[in-house]
This record gives C-alpha cells, structure tokens and sequence, in this order.
DNA sequence: CATTATGTCTGA
DNA sequence: TTCAGACAT
C-alpha cells in the first residue's frame, strides 16, 4: 500500500524519466534497419508467435498493442518487424535491456539525486540544480534550451496550441511565482539531459517536471514519444480534477476498483469530497491519508538516490503442458535459473562491489488431485552463498521444502516417481538484501600490512569504492581489480565445510529441518558464518559477462569535444532556423530525422551529421552509427573520471567513511583475528538497519485545502 | 495452458 | 525475519 508521507512545502523540482518503447529502442540501436519501422519485442516465438513486450510507436498507429501475440500483431500490421528477446540457458535472458537501462540511468543521475524506478524508469529530484540555475543565471535563461522551448506546459496550452514562443516567455518570465522558476529550470535541465541521453545512447525519452513525484509520473506519458510536460502549481488543479482515478499510480489495481465500486470515485476530483477520517477508515490510515492528499496534487515522497536493484531475480514460467512434474525437472531447470542468477551476482559483485545475503525461492504449482488446489506453493528463503552450485544446490534445497510444505502430509509414498500429481507452473530465484561492500582505508588495512599480510595484488588498492566511483553495472571494460580474497584457501573443500556452508535461517519446521540436514549434513552452520564470509567463494572467476560499454563521461568535456566537432550542440541558444517544428515532432526527434536527410543532399550542410560522415556513405544510418562511435571512443577514455554533482552511491554506503580497504583483507584469515576486528568485518558485511526517517508533525502547505482552497 | 520476467513495497 | 500479496512495466 502506499504510504502517506508527511510533506514539507513543495517547491521541489522533481523529473520522471520514461524511455519510450525502450526494449524496441534498444533493438532498433543494434539493428538499425529496424528504425522509423512499425518494430515489437516479442519472447519466444513458438506460442502464437510469441507475446509483445513492446511496441514502436510506428507499429501501434497501426493499432499494434502491447498484450498482443506475434500472430495477432502481423494480423493487424503484416509489415511488423518482431524481434525477439534474447534466449539463453532456455529462457528468456533481459541483460542486453538491463544493461541499456544503466546506460541511460548514469547519464540521467549527473544533476541531481536519481532513482532507478524500473529497467526504464528514473525518478530525479533537481531542486538543488534548479535552485542553483536560478541563482546564478538570474537573466541568463535567455539562452533557453531549445529542447526545453518544446515543452508542453500544463494550462499554457489551452487547445493544445502553445506556441512555443509562448513557452519560451513563460519559461523565463520574470514575474513568475519562484515555484514556476524553479519548474522552469527543471525543463532546461531535463530538456539536456533528455539531449546527452539521446547523443549518447541513440535512446530517446519522455519526461515529466513537477513538484512532487506523483505529478511527474502522471504527466510523463502524456506527451510521447521524446517529449516532455511541465506541471505548474497553478495547474494541478484541474489536471487532477477530471483525472481518472484508475489511471493514478497505484489506483491500476484492486484499491482503484474499491474507490470506484464503493465510494462512487472515477476521478480524482471525485475523492476531494470525502473528509480525511472517512478514508483512513474505509483503507486505513497510512492509504487513507495517502489518498486524501493524492486528491490535492500532494505528495511527499522523496526520490530515493539509488541507481542500482535492490534484488536480482531469475525466473520461467512453464504454461500447461509445460509444466514440471519430477523433481529432476525442476532440479534441471533450478539450475539454469540459478546460474544466470549468479553470473548476475558476480557482476554485481566485480561492477558494483555488492554482495547479497538472502537466497529465495520462489515456485507457482498445482495439484491435481486435491481439493484445496488453491493453496500456493510457499516461497523460501536462506543465506546465499556465493558459487553457483551452492545456489543451486540451496535452491533446491528450498523447493524441497517449499514443496513438502505445499503437498502437506498426505503424499504418496511413491513421491519423486514422475507425475505424482503435481505440477510446477513457475519458478524463480531471487537474491536480496543486497549491500555494498564500504570503501576506505582504516586501522584494520593498516593491521594487515604491518602483519604482511596483504592479499590484493600490489598496486591494484582501487578508488573504485570512494565516492568517486560511479559503480554502475555494464562497465564491460574493467579490468578485473577490486575484490581480491584468497579464495583459494576458501574454495578448498576443507576450509568450505568449515567455515561456509550455512543455512541456518531456513525457516522451516523441525521437521523439515531434519529432512534438510539429511541430504546436507552441513546445515546447521550459523548465519553469523553466512554474514562474515560465505560469500567469499567463486567470487574471482572472471565473470564473461559485461560487453555493453559504459558512457561515463564529464559533462562539461564531453560538450566541448562533441561542439568542437560540431556533432550535435548540447546547450543550445535561441535557434531561429529549426522553427518549423510542430509540438508533435519534437525536436529532438531530428536527431533521427536528420540522420535520414543525411541521405538527402539538399539537407546535408543542415545536418550536424553532415560534417562528420565525410560524405563517405550513403547510408544514413551508417553515417549514424560511424558518429556515435566517433563519439564513443573520444569518451571512453574519459569514462573513469571523476564526474562531479553525482549521486550514484546508496546512502548506505555513503555514511560510513571507512579507512580501510576491504579487498586487501585476506578473508581466509579473518577468522584467526582479533575478535573485536571480526565482529567489526561482519558488520560492513551485514545489511544495514535502515533508519526510518519519517518527518512527523510537519507542516502540510496544500494545494488545495478544503478550508483555505488553493 | 499463456502478459513473461522482474522488480518494489507494505502488512501480518 | 520471513512470507504473502498488491502493484507496476
């Protein structure tokens, strides 16, 4: 549910970032002869053509939807491109999109605090950016961006007509309430960064500007693909008045419907009505408040700086008759499952220095021949130890149990014969609790040296864990420094059944537990072993993922380098040629389109492109592409360095300034240290208690209360 | 037999 | 803490 947060007066400037039809987008990048092409992005082509996980916006004017199957779509737009999802270890494998979406999501984190909401999806909080933009360049938002000019502006366009000279005078005008200032500046801000995403991606995106981020969710759809709407204070009011209530984050669902059904709400100006204790007592309090200041264009929740998945997850289902019936199936398929989730661990782990402590199962089943069919198959969860078959070995571990639990006590004795009845409609492994290993030197680095007891290869002390580190996930091109254990010694199977195995917190029954310990005689290890150092296993093999590059570059830089070529202006001052663009093809949309007139020669000196494909080929697409590489390798080697205004690091992680360094621990020797330093080590290893920071009793400005109103 | 695969969050 | 369930893309 969601939960209602106290708010403080809401001049914040907050961005929702959305990619448009991003899978196609990232398809359409590798295969360009795909693009300005009614394009979809199915999985597995088998079942009536496969079901669309995306669709080009060329492919849903022709009524192409989401939802559909491959058949479906061809049917109603036969000259469909489908493209399908990547298959790997016989499911369906996301990487090449997850990978895409960081690329996007270390570029959009460079003004201000950015939240990953989804493998698409950024949340960004650019007060601070806003407020300094409108400090230092009082008049100076004369050089308005001309991306920024093309915003749509909630109750500016009246028709859906502003023109965008309109835009541009309401951007700076100058009697403006601060608020609308600092919403002004926001556009500016996102406008570039929308800009440095599509020049360094090829990605295009829509956003949303507002005070809070329920409103700039709202509107980030509004206007797509590549554009990007401004909700003024002024205007929320009627935006949310005929709103859909359905249509509001969170409402899609069963809460929505019981709005509709029992409390007559369709908009979202239907719910001003009803007084605050009325809906805390028909949802509860948090939901209640939750909604009553929904309904008022409030909403306090803060954009948490987090760029990377709190949880790593692989998982297939098996429809009908595909449905596992043996436990060597499942075993069979548990395994794939958990080997793509550890080679996502060790990436996490070599990219990002993130270790994860929890290992769950998850699994959907039926049984035939009982009555309470209903019953769901219970998920499961322990320690994760790292390696790959440790995983798998745990995994199936967990779905013995899950599975027992689920059948109850009545099961053929006959059981792990095929077909005993039941069947496995899904599985999926999931690791969780994810925290980042802390970077620093300190007392205990110091400890081990003077002991001679370092273990990191000599010079290789990295900076990757200070906070100038941006440790986000595809950085192909690492090298493979950072986590230097003595694995070893730990991999030796003595120290293994040591010190490692541990699976204590399986939460099961003593009978069950018994069970377990039968097929693992290890099992009764202690989680304080799993906390300090199982995961110290496996963890150097090099890990073969990772070919996606990483543009991480200086803003600042980069925009020399790329004006200096003339590749495309990122700051762009009033531009009085480009003014025939119509609100409905934006802009920034040419840096496609131009790409095509490339081709054209009566555009070509038009084209920024024109200067660096040399007239060389006359395919538009690779005179595209021959750029962007241009563009890749003048950056690349700036990718290490140190950007400045980013936020790319979990608060966590952040708090503690450690003076050690925790790759020069030798782990296979932690245990015969000092106590008091273990239990420090185990500490850092150990996810972190959150502070629950709730601002309570704070003041609450409204938009519009019922009382004062407006 | 079919929105798949993944993710986040809250309440119990 | 763990697990179930809601919601989202």
């Amino acid at each position: 549910m969601p939960v209602a947060r106290p708010e403080s007066s809401d001049s914040r400037v907050i961005a929702h970032v959305d990619m448009d039809c991003f899978y196609v987008q990232v398809e359409q990048r590798k295969q360009p002869h795909l693009r300005g092409q009614p394009t979809a992005v199915v999985q597995y082509n088998s079942w009536k053509g496969g079901a669309l996980i995306a669709v080009s916006y060329e492919a849903r004017k022709h009524g192409v939807k989401r939802s559909m199957r491959g058949d479906e779509a061809k049917h109603v737009c036969p000259q469909i491109q489908l493209v399908q999802v990547p298959v790997n270890r016989g499911k369906a494998d996301l990487t090449v999109y997850r990978n895409a979406g960081s690329e996007v999501v270390s570029i959009l984190a460079r003004k201000g605090r950015c939240e990953r909401a989804s493998i698409d999806e950024v949340y960004l909080d650019l007060t601070e950016a806003a407020e300094l933009m409108l400090a230092e360049t009082p008049e100076s938002l004369e050089a308005i961006h001309e991306e920024a000019v093309k915003s749509h502006v909630l109750g500016l366009d009246v028709d859906g007509v502003d023109s965008r000279e309109n835009v541009k005078k309401w951007l700076i005008r100058s009697d403006a309430d601060r608020r609308d200032k600092l919403l002004a500046c926001g556009a500016v801000l996102v406008a570039e960064l929308r800009l440095q995403v599509l020049q360094e991606t090829r990605f295009t995106c829509s956003a949303g500007i507002a005070h809070n981020k329920m409103l700039a969710k709202l509107v980030s759809g509004m206007n797509k693909p590549a554009q990007q709407t401004v909700v003024p204070f002024s205007s929320v009011k009627k935006l949310l008045e005929g709103f859909p209530i359905k249509k509001m984050k969170q409402l899609g669902g069963k809460l929505g419907t019981s709005l509709q059904t029992d409390l007559g709400v369709e908009t979202v100006g239907d719910l001003l009505q009803f007084p605050e204790v009325k809906l805390q007592e028909c949802y509860g309090m948090n939901t209640g408040t939750w909604l009553w200041n929904i309904a008022r264009g409030i909403n306090g929740e803060e954009v948490e700086g987090r760029l990377l998945p709190k949880s790593h997850g692989a998982g297939k289902t098996f429809p009908g008759p595909a449905a596992l019936r043996s436990i060597p199936a499942v075993e069979k398929w548990l395994n794939e499952l958990c080997d793509e989730l550890n080679e996502r661990l060790q990436s996490d782990l070599e990219k990002n220095k993130r270790i994860a402590h929890t290992l769950t199962l998850h699994a959907s089943a039926y049984k035939k021949t009982d009555t309470d069919s209903h019953k769901k198959f219970p998920s499961k969860s322990c320690p994760l130890r790292y390696g790959t078959s440790k995983i798998q070995e745990d995994a199936l571990l967990l779905f013995q149990a899950g599975l027992r639990e689920y059948l109850g006590s009545y099961q053929p004795k006959t059981s792990g014969g095929p077909h005993d009845g039941w069947g496995i409609i899904g599985l999926s492994v999931s690791a969780s609790k994810i925290v980042a290993i802390p970077s620093g030197t300190r007392s205990i680095s110091n400890y081990f040296h003077s002991r001679g007891q370092i273990c990191s290869s000599a010079g290789e002390s990295n900076d990757r864990f200070s906070k100038t580190a941006a440790p986000l996930s595809p950085s192909g091109s690492e090298s493979n420094s950072g986590v230097h254990f003595a694995v070893s010694e730990i991999e030796s199977p003595h120290k293994e059944e040591k010190s490692v195995h541990a699976l204590a917190s399986f939460d099961l029954k003593e009978n069950e537990t018994q069970v377990c310990k039968d097929k693992d005689p290890s099992f009764s290890s202690t989680m304080s072993q799993h906390d300090g150092f199982a995961f110290a296993q496996e963890i150097v093999t090099p890990s073969s993922s990772g070919t996606q590059s990483c543009f991480t570059v200086n803003q600042t830089e980069s925009q020399k380098e790329l004006s200096g070529e003339n590749f495309l202006h990122v700051r762009l001052k009033e531009k009085k040629t480009s003014s025939s663009k119509e609100k409905g093809t934006p802009s920034i949309l040419n840096f496609f389109q131009s790409r095509t007139s490339c081709a054209s020669p009566k555009q070509q000196h038009a084209s920024p492109f024109a200067v660096a494909k040399a007239s060389s080929s006359s395919d538009a697409e690779s005179i595209v592409n021959s750029c962007f590489e241009a563009f890749k390798q003048k950056n690349l080697p700036t990718k290490n360095r140190t950007r400045t205004g980013t936020f790319n690091f979990d608060q966590d992680e952040q708090r503690r300034s450690w003076s050690y360094k925790i790759d020069e621990i030798d782990h296979a020797t932690l245990n015969e240290l000092p106590l008091e330093i273990q239990e420090e080590v185990n500490v850092w290893l150990r996810p972190q208690k959150r502070a629950n920071i709730l601002k309570k009793g704070s003041s609450i400005p409204h938009y519009f209360l019922p009382t004062k109103d407006k």
